[in-house]
DNA sequence: TGCATATTCAACCAAATGGTTGACCGTTCG
DNA sequence: CGAACGGTCAACCATTTGGTTGAATATGCA
């Protein structure tokens, strides 16, 4: 069925992707820079970042001998509307949105329904 | 680290046990009716059963010789909570925020910032 | 040119995953 | 009681996963 929901899924279920994504998060990163803090081979993160890749969480591109690794979040949107599906997550929208609204405000930015 | 995250999306990255959540969402079912529109032994679903249940996604309560499973969707929490800290969910949080609201305000509640 | 750096490839390994089958156990019912 | 039903257990199997190591490739730099 769904092959692309069982991608993204399977690539969030291991820590150490997660840990990746984090990283990923403060700015774009390149291989040897992502696998310095793990105690683990440069291979098996190099693995990991084409697992993110293939589940479409992130995207690489080489410059020169370097290749860089982005966080694509917008690929996380099916995964996280699969999962609203199935309800009662009002509370935590809320938080969201309430810390979302509160990064507006501070930007003196206009909010209006 | 969190474990508990790893079993969540580990268990959300099975088709079948996708499926499965999607069923329990219409009602609490037994185990051999969630089964039978499987192509698939009923050990193998008492199995996916068990996966969904560790991750704390269902709850299974056995009544004489049946045991019903019941969908536990604040389980879920943790893994949307994570998501979201992804960021770029905002329309989607939004959507949703806007139709809590106008659940809060057709029940004539005030809702304050 | 020649060396260092960045990354992947290939082969291998142990453990986990998703499935099967047949025997088993507890419960209900004629 | 004894048979049928609901479900699990145990053993097994193939495939996938997450890791290793050593060699290979490609780029940058002195």
């Amino acid at each position: 069925m769904d092959k692309h929901l069982d991608k993204i899924f399977a690539a969030l279920a291991d820590p150490t992707r997660r840990t990746i994504l984090n990283m990923l998060l403060e700015d774009d990163m390149a291989v040897t820079d992502v696998a310095e803090p793990f105690e683990m081979s440069l291979t098996a993160i190099s693995k990991h970042l084409i697992v993110l890749m293939q589940a479409g969480i992130i995207s690489q591109e080489k410059r020169g001998r370097v290749k860089w690794c982005k966080l694509e979040p917008d690929a996380l949107r099916d995964a996280s509307i699969w999962m609203q599906s199935f309800g009662q997550l009002e509370a935590i929208n809320l938080e969201a949105f309430e810390s979302f609204l509160h990064q507006e405000l501070e930007k003196d930015t206009t909010v209006t329904f």
